[in-house]
DNA sequence: AATTTATGACTGACCAGTCAGTCATAAAGG
DNA sequence: CCTTTATGACTGACTGGTCAGTCATAAATT
C-alpha cells in the first residue's frame, strides 16, 4: 500500500548502495573506468541499450523507466542526467543507431558495377549491418512507433531514407540506362527495400510459424528484377 | 488533485442520463433500432470501429478505454458488458476485420488466368480492399503491435497469412511452369506483397514527404517479375 | 414487477519524473 | 606526499497524475 504521511522520512540504513551499480558495471564487460568523460560515455551507452531491450519487448508505452534503470545497472535518477525525458531517451536510441549507416549505403550508390553483382552486395550489406543486428529491432521500433513521433519521422526521412532512396534511385537509373533492368524499376527505389523490410516484420511476427530465409528470398528477388539479356 | 478519502461518495443529482447516449447513436447515422439483437450488435460494431480510430493514433497502451466509449457514444462500463477487457477488445477487432477477406484472396488463387492479367486484379484487389480501406490501420495495428501479442500472432497466421500464403503459391507454381516467371519466385510468395506492406509503412510515415503511388509501384513491380517472353 | 441493459463515479495499481541527500573522486592547501 | 575541502555524479523514496476495470444504481424493456 502507498505510504499516506506527507512527511518525509529521514534517510537511514543505506547498506552499500554503490555496490549494486559498481557490480552491474563491471559485469557489464567494461573494465570500470577511472575517468569521468570515460564512464560517462559508458553509462549512456549502457543506458541506450538497456532501453533499446526495454523498448523492443513492450514498447514505447508499456515500457517502464525502472526497468531501462535495473537492466543498465543504473537508479533511475540517473536517466535524467543524461535524457530529458523518456520520449528523448527513444528518440536518441534511433538516431544514434541509425545514422552510421547513412554513409555506407551512399558510398554504395556512387560504385559503377553491374547490378548483378551490386545485388550481392546490396543483400550481404542488408543481412549483416541489419538484419542480423540490433539495428533489426531499431527498425522495427521505427515502423512500430515511428507514427506517433512525427519529429523522428521527420528526422528519419531527410536524414536517413531520403538519402538512401536517392543513392539506390541513381544507382538503378544507370543500370536501367545499361539495360540491365526496366526503366519503371528506378522509378520506385523502394521495390528493391521491400522484401527486406517484409522479412524484419516477417521475423518479428511469424518466425516461429515459418521461417523465411531472407538472404535467399532478397537474391531470388534480384535475380529477377533484372532484364535477361536476350534468352540463350 | 487525486482524492485522498476512501470513502464512497453516495450518488445524486444524475441529470438526463440517456439523452446524451441516445443522441451520440442518433448521430451515428443509424436509426435507432428497436430490436434487441439489431441493437446490440450496432454498438459492438460502433466499440469496434471506435476502438479502431483510438488504437490507431495512439497504439494499444496508450488508448484509452475512455476515450472509445466516448467516440462510440457509450458510458465505459457498456464496452465490458461487450468486450472481456481491453486486450480481448484489441484481438476482437483485428480478427473482425482480418477474416473476411480470407475467403476473397483464396478465390483468386483458383483462377488459371496469365500472370500478366492476374496481377491487375491482385493490385486492384489490394489497393480497394486494404490500402483504400480502414483495413489499412488494421494491418498497421497488426504489424505494431502484433509482437506483444503471440496469441493474435498466430490466430493471424493460422487463419489468414498461411491461406494467403498458400494461394499465392499455388498461383505462381502454375505461373512458372508455364514459364511466366522465374521458378526461384514461386518459392517466396512473400516477394509479391512485399511492395504492398512497405506502401502501408510509408503511407504512415513519410506521405507527408513524399507520397507514394501504391497502384503503380505494385504494378511495375509485377510487370518486372515477368519473364519477357524472348525480347522482340 | 421482474429482468435485462446501461451508466459513470470510484478504486487500486501503476509509473514518469523530482529532489534531498550521499559519497567517490578531484582540486586545493599544507 | 598527505590531509582537507569542494564538486557533481548518482541514488531511490516520494509525488502527482493516469487509467483499466468494478459495481451500485438507474433506465429500458418485457
Amino acid at each position: 500500500m502507498r505510504r499516506a504521511t506527507g512527511l518525509r522520512k529521514p534517510r537511514a540504513n543505506r547498506v552499500s548502495r554503490r555496490k549494486r551499480a559498481s557490480e552491474a558495471a563491471r559485469a557489464g564487460g567494461k573494465s570500470l573506468s577511472t575517468t569521468r568523460k570515460t564512464r560517462s560515455a559508458e553509462r549512456r551507452d549502457a543506458i541506450l541499450a538497456a532501453a533499446l531491450d526495454e523498448f523492443s519487448t513492450r514498447g514505447f508505452e508499456a515500457a517502464r523507466l525502472d526497468d531501462v534503470a535495473r537492466r543498465a545497472g543504473v537508479a533511475k535518477g540517473t536517466i535524467y542526467l543524461y535524457f530529458r525525458d523518456k520520449e528523448s531517451l527513444f528518440q536518441e536510441l534511433i538516431r544514434t543507431m541509425l545514422t552510421p549507416l547513412v554513409g555506407t549505403i551512399e558510398a554504395m550508390g556512387q560504385t559503377d558495377l553491374p547490378l548483378a553483382v551490386l545485388g550481392d552486395r546490396i543483400v550481404e550489406l542488408f543481412v549483416s549491418q541489419i538484419y542480423e543486428t540490433r539495428r533489426k529491432d531499431v527498425v522495427r521500433l521505427m515502423i512500430s512507433e515511428g507514427r506517433r513521433f512525427p519529429k523522428l519521422a521527420e528526422f528519419y526521412y531527410r536524414e536517413v531514407l531520403s538519402r538512401i532512396v536517392a543513392a539506390v534511385r541513381a544507382l538503378l537509373r544507370r543500370a536501367a540506362a545499361r539495360g540491365e533492368i526496366a526503366e519503371s524499376l528506378a522509378e520506385f527505389p523502394q521495390i528493391i527495400a521491400a522484401p527486406g523490410l517484409l522479412a524484419v516484420i516477417w521475423n518479428g511476427l511469424f518466425e516461429r510459424f515459418e521461417p523465411l530465409d531472407v538472404r535467399r528470398m532478397m537474391k531470388a528477388h534480384l535475380d529477377t528484377l533484372l532484364t535477361p539479356r536476350r534468352a540463350p
